[in-house]
DNA sequence: CTCTATTTTTTCGAGCCTCGAAAAAATACT
DNA sequence: AGTATTTTTTCGAGGCTCGAAAAAATAGAG
């Protein structure tokens, strides 16, 4: 079962654990180091001098404006930002970005493509992923050397070990293992993870202070995602990245999902079930390929302005998402929630309905004191997740390498 | 965040480690326990000698039987049965048991009790509980010294520091800090969990192989509750226990609930539910206090006898508990199911429905491959389950003790 | 009955790691 | 220029684990 600790495990967690409070802290001093991680001040001292020796941290004139103090004024330490790079390829509905982050976590170059992810080929959908990849690495402000791995996020279900896509709404291709693929074709290490977990790691480092320990990202958009983070960790299924929230069953047999099922929470609350019902089709009637977002906000504009069908529209909507959260609720408990994606910017015409839900269930207890907070905009969001999981891994397996980092494909020290 | 490792948490985690080892595999060698948890010999050795020298640990002239090897014979390691005991108390529905457990696990003396637990008041259900413990502290046959912790499973809610009952549907009284009320009483360490949590963390040790890192425990009784394993872990919710399976929504506005809402699956699938649907009774009637399990045996053979109002009710339980699961498996996917409690044994008219309301939810795609395990006696199982939750603790926090163990009421080294 | 092969367990010195205390460094204030 | 203050480094002490070798304990061979 878990396996001893080894002796030389100890620096190795120690330094992986000095290296994540500078990333987290920005610059702090050695001495604010030493407070955050409860370790010595010589400990802090032998290991940020290890650091800094091998190019992974940098000391940086700490902010000279606070230097009012009296003593020894404190010595910043900052990721250095040469010491690697990433790459964070998003992959979406009709959508295919990349980005090149440097090892502080500032974005260095990127390309973004419009494509036709729906009736593209197997072969044709890897052919792009590579190929803007490819693009960027042949750039030749980029020093190849440095990056040390590349994080894909894509919009579906991916396996649990973060290799492969198993199934996704904008392709009807299935289990495509987009890591081993990147893996092979550059020699860098890739992971493969599901939108909306990157959604929700964005959101822990973006606002620590609301997305701490226990929170809920949504995504609200043609179909509904959730990343989960519970107890300070990303919530995965036990076989896939789980948190299948838009798949919980709000209504046994009831409207047509663009899974084939039916009375799935997106049957109601994604784009295109809203849209079905502000048309007043019929729950049977198959869900339309897109929806654009144009299209969405007049539907949103006519229902803030007139209580006809699409006003109810978002009221099935927001009753759906209020007993899915209920459910929810029961087995987690109630949590800040984010609501993300362009439909949160309709999250008005939905909060009534959803509080109204919530109220009846398990989790309406404490219904009040659920917390919404809206991010219209997705895509920065998942990128920035990618980068910051990507980062994580080059702190944990690159530069805090040790017995317990078996990813063998992972180079050890780069500096 | 997340705190540095001293040096001196090592031995501290070694320690804890070489004890886990022991309780798990039950008379390992040095050679065996140096094998499982990787680290040298000459360390296990170490280890071992101290432990022994404390009276944790003492050795066991391994298997004679196995002794036709060659070199010189393996020393046994066992717990000291003597090191520490620890109390199990369960309280459930007009029902309250303590037994008393040594240090290796086994039962030494125990007490069961009924009582009217859904009209007592506060103050006659706390006394019952502490009534009880003191009889057993009284036994002159205990060394009360060696008494190092109790814990206290219940049906019901519970807060997340295992120090209370939130709420339970065996008495109307909310809020009770047993875990809390115990330790002031009889100044040992007490906690207070879920009697579902609790038989997961059982069914994990009695068949690690079946039940090792994901599963699902569900207690099919009056009320519906669950215990949740995942990735190895106890689920729980970032409050409370959590894992109110009983109460996700199975139908919005449907069948009136013992908790007072409407469609949470327990309203379709509790005793009560199947009892009420088999008298063809409106899912509006008030929930009934209690079914004798005699009353539930007679339902269930009449419904394998004929196709009456009592398989129908049968049917209903088997697709609430589908699409719940359903729900659950778009989550977490799928995962072994332990069905446990009385009407497990009927879970052969339960489960067609079941497999079929599965079948059409997110989980259902590997519907085929999802097995279910019944056990009728819940009781025992509970009980386990705190025995090895009490004495895991008495292993970390006493045995194996260090800056990290905060448990101000813990005693240090008994031997 | 003795000797050898074999396996388990203990012993011992080496190598790290962290820690506390003290020293060194770097600045503000007087 | 000197003193107080704060940060950072240095250095010896104490612990821990490890590998190698020694010791212990047995089965089988002659």
């Amino acid at each position: 079962m878990s396996v001893g600790i080894r002796h030389d495990d100890l620096r190795r967690r120690n330094r992986a654990m000095v290296i994540s409070a500078v990333r987290r802290a920005g610059q702090p001093s050695r001495t604010e180091i030493a407070a955050t991680t409860g370790l010595s001040h010589s400990t802090i001292s032998a290991i940020s001098s290890d650091l800094i020796q091998e190019g992974i941290l940098t000391e940086s004139k700490a902010s000279e404006t606070v230097s009012l103090k009296r003593g020894r004024p404190q010595v910043g330490l900052s990721l250095n930002p040469e010491a690697a790079a990433v790459l964070a390829v998003v992959l979406s509905l009709n959508f295919l970005s990349v980005a090149v982050i440097d090892y502080a976590g500032q974005v260095v170059a990127e390309e973004q493509r419009r494509l036709d992810t729906l009736t593209m080929s197997r072969d044709e959908l890897i052919d792009e992923c590579v190929a803007i990849v490819r693009r960027r690495l042949e750039d030749p402000d980029l020093d190849v050397q440095s990056v040390a791995r590349i994080a894909l996020a894509i919009q579906g279900i991916t396996d649990s070990h973060a290799r492969a896509m198993l199934w996704s709404p904008i392709t009807p291709q299935t289990n495509i293992a987009f890591a081993d693929i990147l893996e092979r074709e550059f020699g860098i290490p890739a992971i493969m993870e599901n939108d909306c977990n990157m959604m929700a790691v964005a959101l822990r480092w973006r606002d620590p202070d609301r997305y701490r320990d226990d929170f809920i990202a949504i995504l609200l958009s043609h179909g509904i995602g959730m990343g989960l983070v519970l107890k300070g960790e990303l919530f995965t299924g036990t076989h896939s990245s789980g948190g299948e929230f838009g798949h919980m069953i709000h209504r046994p047999g009831g409207a047509l999902c663009r899974c084939g099922r039916r009375g799935c929470v997106e049957a109601y609350a994604g784009n295109y079930a809203i849209w079905r019902n502000a048309r007043q089709l019929s729950e049977n009637a198959e869900p339309v390929a897109d929806v654009s977002d144009a299209e969405m906000r007049a539907l949103a504009a006519r229902a803030r302005q007139t209580d006809g069908p699409e006003r109810e529209a978002y009221r099935k909507a927001g009753e759906a998402l209020g007993f899915g959260l209920g459910s929810l609720f029961a087995l987690i408990d109630p949590a800040p929630v984010a609501m993300v994606g362009a439909s949160a910017a309709a999250f008005d015409l939905i909060e009534p309905a959803l509080r109204e839900a919530i109220a009846q269930t398990a989790g309406g207890q404490h219904s009040g004191s659920i917390s919404f907070d809206t991010e219209p905009n997705e895509l920065p969001l998942i990128r920035e997740g990618c980068a910051m999981r990507a980062l994580s891994f080059v702190d944990q397996e690159i530069f805090a390498p040790g017995a317990q980092g078996k990813s063998g494909t992972a180079r050890k020290h780069v500096a």
